[in-house]
DNA sequence: AAGTGTTTCAACCGCGTTCGT
DNA sequence: GACGAACGCGGTTGAAACACT
């Protein structure tokens, strides 16, 4: 049995809306609420369906949306959030009450999408893009390995993630005191990650400690320290590979304090922002470029631009306080 | 000024999830 | 628990705006 069409078809109108229309939605909208999508069209007196009434309400008519160029806080978020979430653009939209999620979607597709793509970084994993190593690539082993572990971190996070969300949602469902995103992920990753998942390949070092202050623990949260000795992958080798060096600050990254994602988490995506500038002109990303600085090499205007602007992006993340 | 290519973004479509019976 | 209806989300489309030649 096949899904019935959302409204009937016939004789209902399509594509973009007039003045007309927006002001009988709104009209009525204010005067009753929404109520039911499905019946609103009638009763408003639109020849739409309830699916068209609900996108345009929610994409333009909605009166706390605001409209135009985003800012540079925005992009960051939404570029970190997009870093931890993907593509689910609804719940990045949380953490930007004011914009819509099919505005982020847009925004993402037409300038984010495509400027970390010029940059060298892969807009998908947030990582630098590694086509250049050739087969004879020196190294390349030694590479691939690396590969291999970031994608079992990888798997891992996005199993976090995933739980992250389930947990969330439970949090919401059941009424308790909800810190809003992103501090509700934040808030979750500090204390509710269990890693323990039989998928999971990674080995942390569990010290039950939440103090954690050994300065040679990678921490993520106040349960998860990771031993810098085991976890070298998101160490010494994958500054190798990534050609920057990962922050490490010691406490800051661990216990109660959420700093780790704006000092260590940001020192991941942002810090390849900035070591663009240096992929762009270098078609080795991950082969020999270690200790990249930013600025350390000249560029063109627009290269310069770029490099600017997500140096003034990290000094955002790294000065603003815990979300 | 005209033609063509590119970019942007509002809107649509289809699918998965949730809700009510 | 099964079923259908409604909702919400993410991917995609296409027309309008813009840039370039």
């Amino acid at each position: 049995m096949g899904r019935s069409p959302c409204c009937e078809k016939v004789g209902l109108k399509k594509g973009p809306w007039t003045p007309e229309e927006d002001q009988k939605l709104l009209a009525y909208i204010e005067e009753h609420g929404h109520g039911s999508w499905r019946a609103l069209p009638a009763k408003a007196g639109l020849q739409r369906c309830g699916k068209s009434c609900r996108l345009r309400w929610t994409n333009y008519l909605r009166p706390d949306i605001k409209r135009g160029k985003f800012t540079m806080q925005e992009e960051q978020t939404i570029i970190q959030l997009h870093a931890l979430l993907g593509n689910r653009w609804s719940a990045i939209a949380t953490h930007l009450p004011k914009r819509t999620d099919n505005e982020i979607k847009n925004y993402w597709n037409t300038h984010l999408k495509k400027r970390l793509a010029k940059m060298g970084i892969d807009p998908v994993t947030h990582k630098p893009k590694c086509d250049a190593l050739g087969p004879g690539a020196d190294g390349q082993s030694k590479s691939a390995a690396n590969l291999s572990h970031m994608a079992q971190w990888e798997s891992a996070r996005l199993e976090a993630e995933a739980r992250l969300v389930r947990e969330s949602k439970l949090r919401t469902t059941t009424n308790q005191l909800s810190p809003p995103p992103p501090l509700e992920v934040l808030h979750a990753l500090h204390g509710k990650i269990d890693l323990e998942s039989p998928t999971s390949t990674l080995n942390y070092a569990d010290t039950g400690n939440s103090n954690c202050t050994n300065a040679n623990l990678v921490p993520f949260n106040s349960r998860m320290c990771y031993d810098d000795s085991e976890m070298k992958f998101f160490g010494k080798q994958q500054e190798d590979l990534l050609g920057f060096q990962i922050e490490r600050n010691g406490p800051a990254f661990c216990g109660g304090d959420i700093s780790w994602f704006a000092a260590g988490q940001t020192a991941g995506f942002t810090g390849l922002l900035l070591d663009s500038s240096e992929a762009q002109n270098s078609s080795d990303c991950c082969g020999e470029s270690s200790n990249v600085q930013v600025g350390s090499c000249e560029e063109d205007g627009d290269g310069e631009e770029n490099r600017n602007y997500w140096n003034s992006i990290l000094n955002l993340v790294n000065s603003s306080p815990p979300l």
